[in-house]
DNA sequence: CTTGACATTAACGTTACGTCATGGTTTATC
DNA sequence: GATAAACCATGACGTAACGTTAATGTCAAG
């Protein structure tokens, strides 16, 4: 017999969701007539697998209840939704995958008239092409490789990971009279290549791509651009000199 | 300019959805003075555009606030973490395909002591053949191939479904006076077959094998076991006559 | 006998809206 | 010019699956 924190620390989950489970009917424990604690037996436990198995099948604890009420309950068919929904969501990444190419493309053609001539050099298949181009080489080495988790973050660090990039930018324009290879400027480079590590481990080689990047593609210059006209090239001009020389991680992914 | 249900139309979004992003200023419209309306211009269309777009990314609203406040939000971050986010989700679809096996381990072990005898032909690696074995003979070719959608119903069709099934089997358990051959039956396992076609295309061969799979596979047994000793033979029986000089896919499969 | 770690119920908070309720506005029709 | 249909507004409550206090009761240890 488990009690509930007992249970709650077997199965991963909560007091809270096992007290819940038991208020709507889902999984109703025995009691102490003592003290009225809830005791779980091994049939609970068993139970709570099931659930918690086709909770993380993305069933509702609604349905849970219905399914395990079925008495042709079947695992063929579990395998069946299962791989299912396995396919439905690959499907729907693609699709996402597939969305993106063009929102890209939406928000490279979407920007306000008075900076539109900025892409003048620029047609629509070469737009494209950059954009495929940055795909193919820093999207599939590098992510494939990423170790890094944004989803692992809680959303207080993620909140503060987003602020600190708009600090950075902020910071480094500020600086734009400076010599790019002053101190000051560099602190704020080698913190923005720190800041690039919370998405994926980046060499000084994709560091420096990155900077070109900034300053050559319109999909990036913009967002600089919008807060000094002339700080993607200031900001590439930096990346360039903190790269000098150096190959590979950097110190701190080590 | 658009109004509420102009630009909801337009974006594929619900009106309610629109005033809900304005008043967590998500998305701020401008007013008619005259009656207070919501107004939408070319600049909030383009913004509800890249709130959807990190919408589908998974982003919370509060994330995407942060996001759109940058000044840096750059594209290839996005990707980044599009990429990402689908790697990740893979992996995990590929743990859950792991987890299920156990998991299929697990209920097959933890049927109640009474009934355990039962069990005493099959070992644990039996067991686990059987499991393959189905996946094998049903799961790729059918899954794979079928067009089905259970995430395409509706929750109110979904519970119906679920429902129908334990119909199915209480009726059938019902007439296991009856000659398997007789209408009443065989229209039982007519509803069956066609209920299985809910979840994916059955031809009369898997009919057929699902009714062995009934009888024979311990995994399913005990569920149609539970409600009569006797129901998995005369269900597979049963199956066996529907399915008997048949081929290929039911008519109401055409 | 008190302290700390457990247990209980009750109740409100959360996310991203859906769904009325109630009332004003615009538009089309008679 | 009256009226009905179809829009707009705000406000408030409902949803799922718990998280998070709050207030109180219970148990083992020192």
């Amino acid at each position: 017999m488990y009690t509930v924190q007992q249970l709650s620390k077997l199965a991963g989950v909560s007091p809270r969701t096992l007290r819940f489970y038991d208020q709507i009917g889902l999984l109703t424990p025995t009691r102490n007539p003592q003290n009225g604690y809830r005791l779980y037996g091994e049939a609970a436990l068993l139970r709570l697998q099931q659930i918690l198995f086709f909770r993380e099948l993305g069933f509702s604890l609604e349905e849970i209840q219905t399914v395990l009420e079925m008495p042709d309950f079947d695992v063929l068919r579990a395998l069946h939704l299962h791989r299912h929904n396995l396919l439905q969501r690959v499907d729907r990444l693609n699709r996402l995958l597939h969305t993106l190419d063009q929102t890209i493309q939406h928000l490279q053609g979407g920007v306000p008239m008075d900076e539109k001539s900025l892409y003048d050099g620029f047609s629509e298949e070469q737009q494209k092409e950059y954009a495929d181009e940055a795909r193919r080489r820093y999207g599939a080495e590098m992510v494939d490789l990423s170790q890094r988790r944004w989803e692992s973050y809680t959303p207080e660090q993620k909140k503060r990971i987003l602020e600190e990039s708009q600090e950075n930018t902020l910071a480094l324009a500020a600086l734009m009279d400076h010599d790019p290879a002053s101190p000051e400027v560099q602190a704020v480079i080698l913190a923005w290549h720190k800041h690039i590590g919370y998405f994926y481990p980046c060499t000084y080689e994709v560091a420096r791509a990155l900077g070109q990047a900034y300053a050559e593609d319109p999909a990036f210059r913009v967002n600089y651009e919008r807060v000094h006209p002339d700080l993607p090239e200031f900001f590439r001009d930096t990346i360039a000199v903190y790269c000098r020389g150096k190959s590979g991680l950097p110190p701190f992914e080590k």
